[in-house]
DNA sequence: TCAATTAGTACCGTTTTAGTACTGATTAAA
DNA sequence: TTTAATCAGTACTAAAACGGTACTAATTGA
């Protein structure tokens, strides 16, 4: 249905929590407090989200979690890719690395390639910064 | 994931096959043949398309479908929204008509709104004249 | 009447997704 | 050194979505 998972609105939602109290190391339990999303699930994506470098971890008593970067320099196409991995529109797209079984006589092989690097483009030039409500 | 459903890359690949044959009645299984798409799965994709007016069905013996439409006047918002309905990235978009649990104490309320509306304006400046290699 | 063909619906099996549970590693503080 | 808090990693389960199929009804030309 071209929509994005549950995991990256809640992923959005979250990084905009610890944006709007920048600096600030916070636990996944109070992260789940904010912004009523149960916390197992919190938990999971700001582990995926620390794999992609989003956000930075602490371990141990008094750790927590705090932004790596500027919301600036966090972009919607970044964040997609840690919660739902790269955006491939179709199986026949390139960079997928599947292989479509239509591919031997198909008349539109390659032709969504321009599509999804449209999107890609359009979400890469969407900032956490504006989903918070920020003009820059 | 952020991809098409099979259904939609589908329909797409008999639209093609149907604009490069322009003109002709063709029936379900005769698409089914060139496109090695199994024939039911053909069927039901194309009483989608036509409940959205893309192809026009004939009934009867000797019947069979041809496009609506000029392929330059098809584009893919339009292929998706038959398929796989309207385009609605996040539960929280205002067209879905969905309610978003955390709705109340959301700090990106109403903020995916511009960005759905990018993917579905991107997704309509694709015509299917396009998609089959053609310039306009 | 008969055969071809689309229309509509309903069903099932598989896959994907969301959510949960559990164990292990790390760190600060008592 | 012990304890408690916290993140890391993995594995599991339940629910939803999706792809595919089957079946019946309606339409039309011969
Ligand atoms: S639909 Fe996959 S290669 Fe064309
Ligand atoms: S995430 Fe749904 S309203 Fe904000």
């Amino acid at each position: 249905m071209l929509k994005l998972s549950k995991m990256t609105d809640y992923a959005v939602v979250i990084l905009a929590e610890m944006a709007s109290l920048d600096g600030q190391l916070l636990t996944a339990g109070a992260l789940a407090q904010h912004t009523k999303v149960p916390e197992p699930t919190v938990s999971k994506i700001l582990k995926l989200l620390v794999k992609q470098n989003l956000v930075a971890s602490t371990r141990g008593s008094n750790g927590g979690y705090t932004l790596s970067k500027s919301p600036n320099d966090i972009n919607m196409a970044h964040v997609i890719m840690a919660t739902d991995g790269p955006v491939t529109l179709t199986a026949c797209v390139e960079s997928s690395g599947q292989h479509c079984d239509l591919s031997d006589n198909c008349n539109v092989k390659g032709k969504w390639n321009p599509v999804n690097q449209a999107m890609q483009n359009a979400l890469e030039n969407v900032s956490l910064q504006q989903m918070i409500g920020g003009r820059a």
